[in-house]
DNA sequence: ACCGATTTCTGATTTTGATCAACGATCTTT
DNA sequence: AAAGATCGTTGATCAAAATCAGAAATCGGT
């Protein structure tokens, strides 16, 4: 392989100071330079193939991950074999949080579709944090808003039916995928109804029976993986009796 | 009100440094002198009683507290009235750390019983971990273990029976009183049934009947609010399928 | 283009836990 | 101490979603 090859590469890879993620990912709120620190520690590894693993339970906590393009799942194996699924991370958001506290993964995280990662190691990011306040209060806040999101989610599964899930579900990914500028009404599912269901606490037959009921009242269009909301009102209206503050579902 | 009573008020407040709960809490990993720093720092007001709010939903974001006597419980408010309760948290819990990310509070905290608190203004914190690294680390570690736990409660709710619930539920007590010196086998429940159901997703009913059938197996001696777990055996054999890290329920 | 594997959809049946209802026990207030 | 309110228990019924089962559609690899 020849160097210059190797050079091309670096070159593609997109700084942190020219990323479109920079407006909701860590260098939110930073100066130039710091942006430049920060950037001089982010390792940009080759794209990760479906299926590959970013990092799995029990390994020992090194990095935390930002996903760039793709989507990754987290989830955490039973005994038996079958796996729960914790949540889906589109880009923007960073994964591996749940690792500091006893210095080693717990859950895994694999890659939905071919996903382009930036791996930040620790160790490195919080000589950083200590010196950049504002880096401080964006981990703060980072950190922060993993919690209220798994507050949110919580409330969701310990209260609701399987319908007012799913619509969540949907406007979750419709709001998140809108606030990184797709569309908020039309895209494709990158994980199969057997995951959503798994995330949802309820069984893949329900899922699959609530798109094909949606569909009936003319809430959606689906057509397996791909989805069109038809009527943003009326999902927006399963959730009107909800606990949960929508924005909050997992945004932005 | 002569000003001596205050001075003796204050000589009655302990200290970070003599507090029973330093080896949980923040100070956790200081120096002697960094624990100094932050002890200044912290507002030991005067003890809530039973159904006293320590903040509202909404409320501005100004501190995390920390539970030093009692039990608080975090909860939300649905349109309807109902409520769903978050957590419960017992000393050295941190409460409030998911307001950081929008600088308001986006639950209730109240709590369940006379309870002392101690109050730890954000900014303040803030400016003290930029300088004491160790107290970074700590802040870290601590907003990441809500991060894990929440995760661990989510698997539980979205995957597993009544009976695995509420199992779940009394050895995440069990654990964490017995890790506060507290006996782990015998203890008085703050909350009410209602609370516990909410907090499971559960109907008050079926917890109910839940008690009585852990009685009629031999597991637990229950009268109304006290319990006795008879057989801890049974009740982790209850969760040895279940996907969580029986550690992380609520640890420490 | 074909074959096997996987995923999705749909129907029938069952199960779990929610809901409805009533009653006894305990705590609070006067 | 009595009265009212709250809380906990228990029983009967009901409903939502799980499970079981099988068919159809799609995908992946050769």
């Amino acid at each position: 392989m020849a160097p210059n090859k190797v050079i091309t590469l670096n070159k593609i890879q997109i700084a942190c100071q020219s990323c479109g993620l920079s407006n909701i990912c860590l260098p939110l709120g930073l100066e130039s330079d710091d942006i430049d620190r920060l950037d001089a520690i982010v390792q940009r590894n080759r794209p990760l193939r479906r299926g590959n693993h970013l990092f799995q339970t029990g390994e020992k906590f090194k990095s935390v991950f930002v996903v760039k393009t793709g989507t990754v799942k987290t989830y955490t194996q039973c005994p038996d074999g079958s796996e729960q699924v914790i949540g889906f991370h589109l880009p923007g958001e960073v994964i591996g949080l749940d690792g500091i506290e006893l210095g080693k993964y717990i859950c895994s995280a694999k890659a939905l579709e071919t996903s382009a990662i930036c791996e930040i190691p620790f160790d490195k990011l919080e000589e950083l944090t200590a010196t950049i306040p504002n880096l401080q209060h964006q981990m703060f806040r980072l950190l922060s808003r993993e919690i209220s999101n798994d507050t949110s989610l919580m409330a969701l599964l310990s209260k609701s039916t399987a319908e007012e899930r799913l619509a969540a579900f949907l406007l979750s990914l419709s709001i998140r995928l809108h606030s990184r500028g797709f569309s908020a009404t039309e895209f494709n599912l990158s994980m199969s109804r057997q995951e959503i269901g798994s995330y949802l606490g309820l069984a893949l037959e329900t899922v699959s029976r609530l798109f094909t009921h949606f569909q009936e009242e003319g809430i959606l269009k689906v057509n397996r993986k791909y989805v069109e909301i038809l009527d943003l009102e009326k999902l927006y209206a399963l959730l009107s009796h909800q606990t949960v503050c929508l924005e909050k579902l997992r945004a932005p």
